[in-house]
DNA sequence: CAGATTCTTGCATACGATTGCAAAATAACC
DNA sequence: GGTTATTTTGCAATCGTATGCAAGAATCTG
């Protein structure tokens, strides 16, 4: 079924048929009565791909995104596709994790699908593909992720912001050994959050007593806990960098270490998935304000595409604390 | 940056730029090498959308997903990703959450995009939408979803078996009364489940206690769980129709009820997803072989794309029983 | 009602590739 | 080396739609 044959059986052009279904366009009521009915008839519906041919835009976004695991992901996966789907575009998954470290291939791919812009989910790009990106006026969006690039749109919380929030949120516990659990330390969100937590306790004169790494991964997280919480003087207050870690963490040392939160030591995530408010966790973290991140991330990559001159910024979002029972109030 | 260009740069025809691209056409070594450093330079890659019209395949695949938030589907929309991926074949990603119970728009838009063929995840089709795939040649796949249609592909765990599994590993405990927590009832996986279970069930004389409806939705069967309990005798063993919903279960036995599990009752899901291992649920579980599903739905969605007189058959695979903490042995 | 203005409509071309066909070039064989 | 068989290569048509342009129809104006 093609444009041609529903022009044939109304008895118009081809272009008028084009016209019917192009917003906009000026066509007569008469003549789309009689497209209409020829059109349902036989069941046409324009060819999205001819038509990005011509136009070159396709109204498909690349999004890469690492993992699924932790529910962080799934969920901005979930809202970000629905708010773009409501602006009439798709999105095309790519998942990155099988080849790791190297997203080059993956988002050449993602190129020769001549998609209207990209996403990349906690992935960050090479300089030498941002600017390829650059050149063939493809917008990049960061979501959760920064890079130094000045000409790099970007959304993400204000990491630093949150890392002094769960400082303060563990500070109220009056803590005598504050430890970190670490995220994987070449993202820009672990680093910002850790510098902002560094700070909040400088500030009130308390020292970092303990820090491991757990790469933001469950089991790594875990492992990082045994090592942190396997000395004679454990810690009694723990920040760590996602709240899928703090999952982690939690099952350990309420599981195998048998200690008690918040009495014995007190915990705080960050991201606030759903899970961290079921009563297995209750967990206290600091919330990402995913639907106004995503709003931002559509706000900004539609406005990029369908507007050459949409300045190129950084959003930040003011993360939020979210006491439950991890903490000691 | 197109075809011309490189045959212009490389003093080739335009086809012979086309067939280095296509593999298995004929060029001569000489033709390559100068196509290949043309191309390189001008950093050409063939457009894949130009290439989809005339070949009339895209290699994208449609994929509908209710919603993310159980974690089952991220981690099969993941590890379908990545199989996909590897046979050249990429996901285009269709949240149908907002459009309640109405995938008809959903997949009408799919069909626009040229889909070469379409995954749904625990989503159903009207009997017309089928016809109309089946008209156009779309091959659909079900996955974790049946329908009673002969010429529909679907690919499912035996959930028959499955339920009667569930059934056995909490008859080992010798319940005494035993009940069970319903998903959605319009899907084929609860009725299947259900099924299994209470035959299970019957052949040992075991009856059927209490039932509840929680849709396959944390929060519904939270509330589900707490109208089963609330009674003078509640159960002492529950079979919940999925991990995800288990947890709800669980959070309300443990923390809202104070009953200890198993001792007080022993509860089975169903899914086998990542948490369920977890400590803080360390859930017994049917497991459905998730990769081993997804490959069988990769094989047969491409064996179906790449060739017409596929065979349309339903593959059912064996669940496997997984006993953890929430049993007694 | 004639003339000026605005809307509609069809023609023809373009988008960037693939592919059947026939001519040219190469290989194979005696 | 001549003849035949096989590859390579370029030409030209094609996929399904959008759109600039010019001509025709409709509307407006005094």
């Amino acid at each position: 079924m093609t444009s041609v044959d529903v022009a044939r059986k109304a008895g118009v052009s081809q272009s008028a048929v084009s016209r019917y279904f192009t917003p906009g366009a000026s066509v007569s009521k008469k003549m789309a009565e009689k497209i209409k009915v020829a059109a349902d008839e036989l069941g046409y519906r324009p060819n999205v791909l001819a038509r990005a041919m011509i136009t070159g835009k396709s109204r498909i976004i690349g999004l890469v995104v690492y993992y699924l695991e932790n529910q962080f992901y799934p969920e901005a996966v979930e809202k970000l596709s629905i708010a773009l789907q409501e602006n009439g575009y798709h999105v095309l998954l790519f998942m990155a994790s099988n080849t790791i470290g190297n997203v080059e291939p993956v988002v050449q791919t993602i190129l020769d699908y001549r998609v209207d812009g990209i996403v990349l989910m906690s992935v960050s790009m090479s300089s030498t593909l941002a600017d390829r990106c650059r050149d063939l006026n493809i917008p990049v969006m960061l979501f959760n992720r920064d890079q130094p690039r000045e000409d790099m749109r970007a959304v993400i919380s204000d990491n630093v912001a949150g890392g002094r929030i769960a400082a303060q949120m563990l500070l109220e516990g009056k803590p005598l050994r504050v430890a970190h659990l670490a995220g994987f330390e070449g993202a820009s969100t672990q680093q910002e959050r850790e510098e902002g937590f560094r700070a909040g306790l400088a500030e009130a004169g308390v020292p970092l007593y303990a820090r491991a790494v757990g790469n933001y991964h469950y089991k790594e997280a875990a492992e990082a806990t045994r090592e942190l919480f396997n000395v004679p003087q454990p810690p009694d207050a723990l920040f760590v960098s996602d709240d899928h870690m703090a999952f982690a963490a939690l099952d350990v040392i309420r599981h195998e270490l048998g200690l008690k939160v918040p009495q014995d030591v007190a915990v705080v995530g960050f991201d606030d998935v759903t899970q961290a408010s079921w009563p297995s966790f209750n967990l206290s973290t600091v919330r990402q304000r995913l639907n106004t991140m995503v709003s931002a991330c559509v706000d900004e990559l539609i406005g990029a595409i369908e507007n050459d001159d949409h300045p190129v910024r950084k959003v930040r979002i003011e993360p939020v604390a979210i006491h439950r029972g991890t903490t000691r109030p």
